[in-house]
RNA sequence: GGUGGGUUGGCUGAGCGGUUUAAAGCGGUCGUCUUGAAAACGACUGGGGAGGAAACUCUCUCGCAGGUUCAAAUCCUGCACCCACCGCCA
């Protein structure tokens, strides 16, 4: 959410920003709202004055002028609490502002290149992740599907060791950095999933929600580590708070297709560590490149050739403000694949989630949260599979996961 | 899942229909005193909103949402969460 003053004043820039971003908002009734709600508020506020200034000293009259009071604000009250509520609906729904330098455009082209690794020529046919998973049963999709239904699947082997020395590895490096380690919720209330810029119900949500229960399977760790200081004031000199959670990821992923939705890349369920920072609003940019860095240190650590992107308007969620991806670099389809993503929210999630930070003088004002992928095992496996196998159809472990998986090739 | 108890400001904790504009204490900030510090004393000390250039004034907020009443932290209903015991259980 944006400050309602904010969005008041700035109509224009405001359903730019939304068409921007290709969305559907009508904020045209948002002045007339805002004003009509204003009349009444006045008018509310004065008859609670003269109320409260009755209960003092109870009388035969005073009763009676409140009872007056009490019939006008019976009707009052719900117009203004009416037309709070259809104001709210619509500022719930306008996305973030975008970041000057973010490039505009809706089309996979209109992403900015911002470095990209040379790609080597393989020597030999490569298989894809789906093929060399099977010929080392390492994953099986369809006992996955039998269990659970389509893209869900088992790993086996050498992958749960990979995946389990990923996350390891993942957390090695970012407790250097100073992050603070999580295992969160996989499940969390619609209030928090919403607060942080998930749709939680309707059919082209992402998130599974639970029958009969307030819940719903988180999509991200995001959710569990930006909802932990929901409702609260951080201290400045606490900030920046470093997160790094695991958390397992469920998107039901409604209505995807394409070449990328067979296999391990797109799945109702998968593992990843998460990076989360609550910092102050003047050095978001800054945290947002520290971010970046991270992600990239922990690839080039695997050695596995990626490209970093910032992405186009029209495919930024409606929280951030600007948003980098790293895309690996996957030969079995000669393709890039995306492996992490970082956005910089500025102060959109902490609005709707209620967390301010309190400055040194007193004052007290909503704080920027950033999100990061530190290692998306599942696709972070694909990657290492198909730029690691061998011509033999062995894999070799990538040697800063040598020591946590504790071989140096899988083979059958 | 069952039964009982509970949820008040940063914390402890009083209040159980109208002198509560939420007592008191702790903590915090500033000041007086002091060479400095402590102690003592004094002032200030949650968040949202409206109006105002500002000083300031008003309003909402006692877990959340409704209701009763001229008047609700206080009474009623529903829900959430916490604690204890029982049941179940990795």
């Amino acid at each position: 959410m944006l400050d309602p003053k904010f969005v008041l004043e700035n109509l224009k820039e405001i359903e730019k920003t939304i068409q921007e971003r290709g969305m559907k908002v009508d904020v045209s009734f948002v002045a007339e709202l805002a004003a009509a709600r204003g009349k009444i508020l006045s008018r509310v506020e004065e008859l609670r004055a003269e109320r409260n200034k009755l209960s003092k000293k109870p009388s035969e009259k005073s009763i009676r002028q409140g009872t007056e009071i009490k019939n006008e604000l019976k009707n009052l009250e719900p117009q203004l609490k009416n037309l709070g509520e259809q104001l709210e609906k619509i500022l719930w729904q306008i996305p973030n502002l975008i970041h000057p330098k973010a490039p505009r455009g809706f089309e996979e082209k209109d992403n900015k290149s911002v470095r990209a690794d040379k790609v080597a020529k393989p020597a030999f046919k490569l298989l894809d992740h789906e093929q060399l998973a099977k010929k080392l049963d390492l994953a099986d999709f369809e006992a996955g599907a039998r269990v659970a239904g389509a893209k869900f699947y088992y790993l086996k082997n050498e992958a749960v060791l990979l995946e389990l020395a990923l996350i390891k590895y993942a957390f090695d490096i970012l407790l250097k950095e100073g992050f603070t380690p999580f295992i969160t919720p996989d499940l969390a209330k619609p209030a928090i999933i919403d607060g942080i810029g998930f749709v939680p119900r309707g059919p082209e949500s992402n998130i599974y929600l639970l029958e009969g229960e307030d819940l719903g399977l988180v999509g991200t760790a995001e959710i569990t580590l930006g909802g932990y200081h929901a409702g609260q004031i951080l201290e400045e000199g606490d900030l920046p708070l470093k997160y790094a959670g695991f958390s397992h990821c469920f998107r039901r992923e409604a209505g995807s297709y394409g070449q990328f939705s067979k296999g391990l890349y797109r799945v109702h369920q998968f593992s990843k560590v998460e990076m989360f920072l609550f910092c102050r609003p003047e050095e978001s940019e800054k945290m947002h490149e520290y971010l970046l860095s991270l992600e990239e240190k922990i690839f080039r650590g695997l050695g596995i050739p990626y490209r970093v992107l910032d992405i186009r308007a029209g495919d930024l969620g409606a929280a951030a403000y600007r948003k980098f991806d790293l895309e690996a670099w996957m030969p079995g389809k000669g393709e890039w694949g995306e492996v992490t993503s970082t956005s910089n929210t500025t102060d959109y999630q902490a609005r709707r989630l209620g967390i301010k930070y309190r400055k040194k003088n007193g004052e007290t004002a909503y704080l920027h949260t950033l999100n990061g992928t530190a290692i998306a095992t599942s696709r972070a496996l694909i990657a290492i599979l198909e730029n690691y196998q061998k011509e033999d159809g062995t894999v070799e472990i990538p040697k800063v996961l040598v020591p946590y998986v504790g071989k140096k090739l899988i083979r059958r």
